[in-house]
DNA sequence: GGGGCTTACCTGTCTAGACATCTAAACAAG
DNA sequence: CTTGTTTAGATGTCTAGACAGGTAAGCCCC
């Protein structure tokens, strides 16, 4: 939307299977996702965008109806369509803490958990921790909100024989932070992040309220404590667009 | 939807400040909610229904599709719109017990205590428990879940001093049943349920997964053992439309 | 300067009609 | 009997136009 000119046409593909609406819809929301648009900034009009895209208002509309519900604009009679201020960026840095990442959008955090249990480290946990396969974990799964939407589904292995006394800790506090500090761990910083994105299953959709057809980005890392041993794997799962992870080197 | 005909219309109101397809909406909603129309039933098509409320087919898919997105009815191209199956019908009987209603539904019940505590009886659960106000009670809050659906939220309130050893049964288990079963209520029965609706809070809505905008049920009731004595008084909170309650006398 | 009115602009709703696409039943050919 | 084709009927998409209703800025009048 950046390259607006209600003259020329930025013709859309007809007869290609996919529905000029759902087109529009996915254009608008890669030019917000890209940050092209940024959040709070005002859209074209919808006469505006149904020349620029050549179709009828009443497309346009759709396209446009369906982004509001996802969260992603938010339409005002009388005054137009913004983008909406609450889409999530997940700035990825050394130091990252749930709660501080959504009062840094003028949020408030808070989270429900789902699992607390320990068992035994799979391949890729164990791997994820630099312990041997079969080690004992502590495994806790959590449901993070921002205000009242879910923003992150997330696992938490800790290992157990390195960290005594972190299943207790866990059951007396939801802050994962709080449970670390009292187990001795003062302060950890992130490793390594590794995102991918798949379609969520049918679980994870509901926790996340999302659509099943839209993916999910799933985001791995690896916390060490001060003196660089490996105290936490997790791998959390996010909705798009509601979310949106930025690596900042 | 019982009255069909296809000839006569029956209007809609036109002008007084409530969408067409909002009161269409609610219409074929009350059908499905009275039970008119029977989960898996087939509505009339689109056309028909057009000139049964005497409006547009653009109206009524309008009407329909809010419908969809709810969960209420399922839209199948080519063959026509169906009411959902999966609405849970919550029948109000004498004898009623979460986990029977959940698997009645071919559906796996579970479910998270959220909180557990002992405190002193305001006016409204000492009226409902039958005990003077400040007395000691038990209470349980609880998230309800069909398959991974919160479906339920609800408290629990048991008399302290008639029900002793409730508190530590409660913590061992988190079926209600079996903790009444370990302090001696072999049996126990619903004596009086009144439903309200109202506006979830933001806690509620975020647990139920609800829209704030969409009303919740609240169903307290009144559990008696076999002889008559009063030992729970519940209070549930339900999400509309996804659970329906029906009385069943 | 301030209050109230007008007006341009924007989204919300509804109608009318055309054609695409999907489904299932009826039908024909093998 | 089975397979393939046709066809009627259902939902999905798109266009065109009209008017209602909300918003905000500009204007006039006091």
């Amino acid at each position: 939307m950046n390259d607006m000119d209600d003259t020329e046409t930025h013709p859309v593909h007809r007869r290609d299977g996919l529905a000029l609406w759902r087109q529009i819809a996915g254009r608008i929301q890669s030019d917000i996702a890209s940050g092209a648009t940024k959040p709070g900034a005002k859209l074209p009009t919808e006469a505006q965008l149904s020349a620029h895209f050549g179709v009828n208002r009443h497309t346009v509309r759709r396209a446009l109806e369906e982004l509001s519900r996802d969260g992603l604009v938010r339409v005002e009679q009388g005054r137009g369509t913004f983008v909406a201020e609450d889409v999530l960026e997940y700035t990825v840095e050394a130091r990252t803490r749930f709660s501080e990442w959504i009062r840094k959008h003028n949020k408030e955090p808070s989270g429900i958990v789902r699992q607390l249990r320990e068992i035994q480290a799979d391949r890729r946990v164990a791997d994820g921790l630099g312990i041997r396969g079969g080690g004992r974990v502590v495994m806790l799964e959590r449901l993070g909100f921002a205000d009242d939407r879910p923003v992150c589904l997330s696992r938490h292995y800790f290992p157990a024989s390195r960290l005594k006394g972190i299943f207790q800790a866990l059951q007396s506090t939801s802050r994962i932070t709080d449970a670390l500090l009292a187990v001795g761990v003062e302060d950890y910083l992130r490793l390594q992040t590794r995102v991918t994105a798949r379609l969520p299953t049918q679980t994870e959709a509901e926790l996340l309220r999302t659509a099943r057809n839209r993916p999910v980005l799933i985001a791995e890392n690896v916390n060490v404590d001060r003196d660089g041993a490996i105290i936490e794997f997790a791998s959390g799962c996010y909705p798009t667009p509601r979310v949106q992870i930025v690596f900042e080197p």
